[in-house]
DNA sequence: CTTATATTTGCAACTTAGTTGCATTAACTA
DNA sequence: TAGTTAATGCAACTAAGTTGCAAATATAAG
């Protein structure tokens, strides 16, 4: 079920994933937005925009879930799948616009894949 | 920091991991072995056996940790990076025995990378 | 502009994976 | 066999995420 009315928690969540590919954890969210939108809200927007295919999302390296703007995606077609990346250093968690290529199971029927990649990011790197 | 002491909740949990390149969950090993031995004990084990270089571990589409084992590691050097399977149907998850190349990544080092596919496995595909 | 209705929100309480401190027990060594 | 130290069990805790419900608010009709 997607989001029906825009509400200023929808326009404050939606404005933190403007102009970045960096994925923000819902940890991260509720510190930065605690004392304006009740984390049980941040939930339920973010899930909310993912079913809409405004947002997409995955498990970090430490479980916590992270979302980030999609580019292609609608309600009805998700589409958006491509690795993520993960800073060791600084902790930024961004999408990689690469394709990789899953080989061929036999007798298995792969339905979805993620890579998700540990390293340090541009600024962080030596 | 490993495992000095050849206990009975090292031979037990051991045990689940013979003859199988299948993962187990903590949540399914503390189901199973919780009456023999206590979850406190069941993580500490696990993660001394991942010290080890016996066990790996990874995170489920769940978010929950899974242990397999490990066919070349050793405490010194843990080289047993390889994706994993993950059945929709019944829930099984495997350690497959692939190789997966990941494409440079212009400005970043990376580290590690950990590639998880979720579909049927071979017993619950049509 | 006002009202009716359905959606959204905040709050508190809950669930669950995983961790920690500490006293007790058990494995290994001498 | 006794002493040392690692390992265990237990209870209490942490933290991410969820749920039920009453109150608030966006939206559309009148
Ligand atoms: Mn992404
Ligand atoms: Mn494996
Ligand atoms: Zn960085
Ligand atoms: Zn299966």
């Amino acid at each position: 079920m997607g989001i029906i009315r825009k509400t200023e928690s929808v326009e404050i969540l939606l404005n933190e994933f403007q102009d970045t590919e960096t994925a923000l954890s819902t940890v991260e969210l509720i510190k930065r937005l605690g004392k304006q939108i009740n984390k049980t809200t941040i939930y339920r927007v973010l899930s909310k925009l993912e079913d809409d295919g405004v947002l997409h999302s995955f498990l970090g390296f430490d479980g916590v879930k992270r979302f980030a703007r999609c580019k292609t995606c609608s309600k009805s077609n998700h589409s958006d799948v491509h690795p993520h990346f993960q800073c060791v250093s600084c902790g930024k968690t961004e999408c990689l616009d690469i394709e990789v290529n899953i080989p061929e199971l036999l007798n298995r029927e792969v339905m979805f894949s993620q890579l998700l990649i540990k390293g340090k990011c541009n600024l962080c790197a030596v």
